[in-house]
This record gives structure tokens, C-alpha cells and sequence, in this order.
DNA sequence: AACTCGGGGTC
DNA sequence: GACCCAGAGTT
């Protein structure tokens, strides 16, 4: 590793003289062109903590609310460490990556008991902590406590890349560590929070990875792709794996009030702690189904959960109320459903899509036990308000909106 | 080392 | 569509 870092600084002359110019054109270029960000206008810890972990592959213009509206709902890594989960869902709903929050909790707990409710001023230490990996660990480290680290994410793996020629793969952890070797070695151990922001300002600005102006960057001098005419071969990246496809069944079912049924996605499945209709998976969707092919998941789904509740609780199972005529599809008056009759919603993961096709759903007079559990609730469109839920849901919801809006006008 | 985990912006 | 984004945890 050592011997990679050296090889490759002396192979473009890297002296200690060009290195210190480096950081000397760098940071004059970053003290006139730095971004105005929320974050940048303190050194709290924790809101660089939190602004870390939300930017840990989002865009900063996506995230600049959520920080906001998040440092001021816990403003504290203790209330952090208290909040009801659901609450804290909640102000991250949307955002993606809901491990994430889940995690910051966690982590806000090891430090309530660990280190005295204050984010050690140490990289290892940070390490330790849930959710805080190499990068995020450099970052606050070098953010709030001056540390000279390295936080190597795809900006600064970008720019060095071009710096270097470097062919390395920036997919590959392995690569990762050449970068943090070098960049270990170019930080200003003066103010190692700027170097580091000013390399991902550079990398979101003027070195992007599409379509990059390196002829306006103040590191064009020390740029041996630039200067060699090879900047379009960096940064090397293999290619992702297709996204597999997925078919499902939202079933929008209504109660005699109007209520409609929701449920939270265990840690087991995407989406995890977050409230959707009830969704089945089918392995494809089908053309011309009639109303019993249509209700049968629907059916299947509400019996088994149904008797499962019962058997948990503690209750018997025996008299588990037959339900299959007391559904209803609406509207009612067809004999087959084409299934572009019904909403139908595409929706992007970054490593699977899914297509599901909302069914309005009517059941009558009949009591079900599923309330016995916490995962599964009636609701009115007011509850849906304090229940965190996907941008699938929304968009599911929206759509359902809209057709029944139709059907009614 | 490969896979999983969201959602939105861009070209 | 494909690619990217101030990545980390799990297997």
C-alpha cells in the first residue's frame, strides 16, 4: 500500500514542495467558491453528523430540508437517542436508505452510554459507532475536530483518479484504500475539513462525472489526465448488475367507514418499518382476470394474518369469520377486470423495479382480529399523516386518489 | 468481494 | 434507458 502511495507520487514528480502548492491552490479556490450549505454554518458534531449521514449517496439539494427540519425536531444527540421510532421515521420519510436513520438512533444510544453524549473527537472511535463507516468517520473527524482523515467518497476518488491516471476500479473496496492512502498523504493537516470539502465541491461543480470543465479547475496544473489528454478513460467504474423486475398486487380495501387497511413492512423486507397497502407479490400481472382470481392473494393474505394474529395473542384460532363473500370489488359491475382498468404505478429501486397494480377493495361487515397486532392498521386519510410510509405509498395513494375521483365525478 | 438498500436528478 | 449521488452493513 505504502509502496503504491510513494510509486505513484513520484511517478508524476509529487514532491513535498508541489504537494504543499496543491493545498495552497486548492483552499484559495475553495475560500472564494465554497457552496453556501446549512451545514457549513457550524461545527456542531452532531449536525455534521447528521447532515454526513444524509448525504451518504443523496444529493445535497435533496437533503438540505430534511437536515433542517431534522436538526430542529432533535437537537440533541440525546433526543436522538430518544424519539419514538416512528416519530423518527417519519423525518426521514422520502429520503431513502431508511437503514440509515434506524442505525443513527442506534448509534445515538452507544454515545449516550459510551461517550458521555458527545461524538468522540477520535477516527477509531467513530468508526465504532453505527452507521459511521470510513468515509463518514473521516468527515466528521475532520469537520468538527480538525483531524486530518481523508473522506474518500466518489468525488474525491473522481478527481484523484484524473489526478493520477489511476485505472483502479472505484466500485472495488480495495480501491478505496489506495485513495485514502494517497489523499492521507495530500490533506492539509491545517484545516483537513476544507481540503476535504473542497475536493467535493471541485468533484460536484467543475470535475463531474459527466461532462467535466476541467479546463476551469484550479488543479489543472496537477492534472495528468488533463495534461495528457486522457481525462475521458477516468475514473474507472464497472458496470452495475441489471435490476430484476417484480409484479405485485396493492390491494386498497375500505371498511363500511371508509378506513383503509395498512401495513408495516418487517425488517426482513424492503421498505422495512414503513406503512403500505397490503402487497402481494404475483409472478406476472394478468390481462382478463375475474373477481375471484382478482380477491384470492387479497383472501389468502387476510385469512392466514388473520389466524397467525389469533394464534400469537393467545386467542383461538377456531373461529376465524369467513370472509370471502364479504369482498367486494369497486367498482363491481364487470364480469372481468382488464388490468389496465385499475392504477398502475412503476416504481425505480437502484437495484430492482417494481410494477403494482392498485385493486379497490370494499369489505363488509365483518370483524377481523388484525388490529391485535401492531403492524396493521384501519386508518382515515388524517392517520395516514403519523405513519411513515415510502415514496411508493404516496405515489399508490395519489393514484388511488385519483381514480376514485374519476369514478365519483 | 459481491450483494443489499431509496429516491431523485441528469443526460 | 444508464448513470450518478458527501456509503455502510451483511453475507
Amino acid at each position: 500500500m505504502k509502496d503504491i502511495v510513494r510509486d505513484t507520487l513520484n511517478k508524476y514528480h509529487w514532491d513535498k514542495q508541489k504537494i504543499h502548492d496543491f493545498r495552497k491552490v486548492l483552499l484559495d479556490w475553495y475560500d472564494e467558491n465554497r457552496r453556501d450549505l446549512p451545514w457549513r454554518q457550524t461545527k456542531n458534531p452532531y449536525f455534521i453528523w447528521v447532515s454526513e449521514i444524509m448525504l451518504q449517496q443523496t444529493q445535497v439539494q435533496t437533503v438540505i430540508p430534511y437536515y433542517l427540519r431534522f436538526i430542529d425536531t432533535l437537537p440533541t444527540i440525546e433526543a436522538l437517542a430518544k424519539v419514538d421510532k416512528e416519530a423518527l421515521y417519519l423525518l426521514w420519510q422520502g429520503l431513502g436508505y431508511y437503514s440509515r436513520v434506524n442505525n443513527m438512533q442506534t448509534a445515538a444510544q452507544q454515545i449516550m452510554a459510551n461517550f458521555d453524549g458527545q461524538l468522540p473527537a477520535d477516527y477509531d472511535q467513530l468508526l465504532s459507532l453505527k452507521g459511521i463507516g470510513s468515509y463518514t468517520a473521516a468527515a466528521i473527524a475532520s469537520i468538527a475536530f480538525d483531524i486530518p482523515k481523508a473522506a474518500v467518497d466518489g468525488n474525491l476518488m473522481r478527481i484523484t483518479a484524473r489526478l493520477f491516471e489511476l485505472d483502479l476500479d472505484i466500485s472495488q473496496a480495495s480501491s478505496k484504500k489506495v485513495f485514502e492512502g494517497l489523499l492521507n498523504t495530500l490533506i492539509d493537516p491545517h484545516r483537513p475539513g476544507d481540503f476535504n470539502q473542497a475536493l467535493m465541491d471541485l468533484g460536484a461543480t467543475i470535475m463531474t462525472p459527466s461532462n467535466p470543465t476541467p479546463e476551469l479547475s484550479p488543479l489543472k496544473a496537477f492534472d495528468a489526465s488533463y495534461q495528457n489528454g486522457t481525462a475521458h478513460l477516468y475514473p474507472v467504474k464497472k458496470k452495475k448488475v441489471k435490476q430484476s423486475h417484480h409484479y405485485f398486487l396493492a390491494y386498497y380495501v375500505q371498511d363500511d367507514s371508509g378506513r383503509a387497511l395498512m401495513r408495516q413492512h418487517s425488517q426482513q423486507e424492503l421498505l422495512s418499518r414503513l406503512w403500505h397497502f397490503p402487497m402481494i407479490e404475483v409472478s406476472q400481472l394478468n390481462e382478463g382476470l375475474t373477481k375471484d382470481e382478482l380477491l384470492q392473494p387479497l383472501y389468502e393474505w387476510l385469512t392466514t394474518t388473520a389466524s397467525n394474529i389469533l394464534e400469537e395473542t393467545g386467542h383461538s384460532a377456531s373461529n376465524t369469520p369467513a370472509i370471502k363473500d364479504k369482498l367486494e370489488i369497486r367498482p363491481t359491475d364487470n364480469e372481468r377486470y382488464l388490468f389496465d382498468q385499475f392504477p398502475m404505478v412503476k416504481h425505480v429501486f437502484s437495484h430492482r423495479v417494481w410494477h403494482v397494480q392498485i385493486i379497490p377493495v370494499r369489505l363488509h361487515q365483518v370483524a377481523l382480529p388484525l388490529e391485535l397486532t401492531d403492524q396493521i392498521k384501519w386508518v382515515t386519510a388524517k392517520d395516514v399523516d403519523q405513519l411513515a410510509v415510502s415514496s411508493l405509498q404516496e405515489k399508490l395513494m395519489q393514484h388511488i386518489l385519483d381514480y376514485m375521483g374519476e369514478g365519483e365525478g
